[in-house]
DNA sequence: ACGGGATATGTACGCTCGTACATATCGCCA
DNA sequence: TGGCGATATGTACGAGCGTACATATCCCGT
């Protein structure tokens, strides 16, 4: 076959792309949430990926820097929807709707969130490298926050948010979202 | 060997005996909080509880069956604890001092709860049957917690704690305990 | 005492897995 | 254009797995 244009002009030498590397992940973050970590495997991602087999040993020099990867990915994600949505929030109130939002609309969105956010949990509670995803993935929601509450409220405020996501997904009991915002606005109050 | 007296006499006819299979169940967590749902094989279950491999297959007819069983009955556990320190509280003050100590004293106990807490909301996340085990264990933490606060503020205080022994759990930020109580008092407090 | 059904165990089969590594293909520079 | 590192792939191996099932052991009623 004639060597057609390259579609892509490369740039300098390119030794490497990571456009592949990046399918991986991806397709390792779709493997994770439809059958979870026990139910991952190399050849899985490898086929949902559409590459060979011996491209994951290529790429990642082991399963457990994939998942890290890919949880990574996954955490950044969360983080930058979390923080379009609270910065769009213009005084309390609308804060307020916005984490009513967040609680109650990421679930209906899908349960490959929770699922996903439940199998890091998972891993960070046994593993270092994984709670640095956590910790790092807090320190942002928490730095969103402070943008309406002092550092110590948004330690408070985070709890909760996590608290009600986790309920409101786990327990068929029905849960309002006047209760979400209620509890909400009450952490938030001045003590009396 | 002469058949010694036997150390405890049979009633009626003892068709199966519970006390192995409980071991098995024991050993199940044991090896689910080392190693996780993943690492988890009937194989190493059967070694920590020192039961043959055949053993497995013949008191559960499959992996879900013990995994079931042993979630369940750790959830039981945490539970009765819940109440037990739940209901040695006399007023509102000492139930905040008595959750205060739940979210803090726990995580010093050992990784052990957490993991397996999250580990089963991880396949609660997925599987409808676990998820029954989260509910029943969510509505006996409300139902002690109704003794001093109403319905609707059992569920938001039930979510608080679960998102503080989470948050402290999962995150190296120090978390002090006053922060913890500030949290709960607040949530507690009448809107202004 | 002993026969037979209930209870428990050892073993082997077929499968999936991670990984190593020999091989193939590519892309650039001389 | 030719060739040679760099990049990528196919394959095979050994280990660990769930499970089925033939066999062994126990216990009780006769």
């Amino acid at each position: 076959m004639p060597p057609a244009a390259s579609p892509e002009p490369h740039v300098a030498t390119r030794r490497h792309d990571p456009e592949r590397r990046n399918r991986i992940i991806d397709a390792a973050l779709a493997v994770i949430a439809e059958g979870g970590v026990a139910g991952t495997s190399h050849r899985r991602v490898a086929e949902r990926a559409g590459v060979p087999l011996g491209s994951m040993t290529y790429h990642f020099t082991s399963m457990d820097e994939l998942l890290h990867e890919a949880f990574s990915r996954f955490a950044l994600r969360i983080s930058e929807r979390f923080a379009e949505r609270i910065s769009a929030a213009t005084d309390l109130d609308s804060l307020v709707s916005a984490i009513v939002n967040i609680v109650h609309d990421d679930l209906a969105a899908g349960q490959d969130e929770l699922v996903l956010t439940l199998e890091l949990y998972t891993l960070a509670a046994r593993q270092r490298a994984f709670r640095q995803i956590t910790h790092d993935w807090m320190r942002r929601s928490r730095a969103v926050l402070e943008r309406f509450v002092d550092a110590r409220m948004a330690h408070e405020l985070d709890a909760l948010i996590e608290g009600l996501f986790i309920h409101v997904s786990l327990d068929p009991a029905p849960r309002s979202r006047d209760l979400t915002r209620d509890a909400v606005r009450r952490l938030l109050s001045r003590s009396p």
